[in-house]
DNA sequence: ATTCTCACA
DNA sequence: TGTGAGTA
């Protein structure tokens, strides 16, 4: 339990986790605005990023490249958060769940979406799911 | 030299 | 998302 401190210790600024995610500082920023990472700030200001910050950024970097926007990538961290606090239900996460839950969940997403305002995981995606 | 915020011929 | 401006 000592690991976690580590993860999430700030060591890198905004140049190497450029490097190491091959992200533009603009996107690096931009996912930060939207309240996908949040790296800790120096004295300066400066962005000061954690190994966990730079591991979610990877995976928002694989997520986008697969068609997921922001609204849809924060739905995805936002489920990982609930399966953290209710482990009881069997199936939850993305990848586990079954394929009649998973039409079941966007089928809602693509209801919300179109009634109410935006947010939804939905962008070309759906063809994927309803075959 | 780097990073930050803001704004858009 | 890119990019340039004006800072810190």
């Amino acid at each position: 339990m000592n690991d976690q401190i580590r993860r999430n210790m700030p060591l890198f600024p905004i140049s190497i986790v450029k490097k190491l995610t091959e992200l533009s500082a603009r996107q690096i920023r931009y996912y930060e605005e939207n309240g996908l990472v949040h790296p800790s700030r120096t004295e300066g200001n400066q962005r000061q990023f954690s190994f966990n910050d730079v591991d979610k950024l990877l995976e928002i970097k694989s997520l986008i490249e697969r068609g997921v926007n922001i609204s849809g990538i924060r739905e995805i961290f936002d489920l990982r958060v609930e399966q953290e606090q209710k482990p009881a239900p069997a199936l939850r996460n993305t990848e586990s769940m079954s394929d009649k839950e998973l039409r079941r969940h966007l089928q809602k997403e693509v209801m919300m979406a179109g009634s109410q305002g935006r947010s939804s995981m939905i962008q070309g995606q759906l063809s994927r799911f309803f075959h």
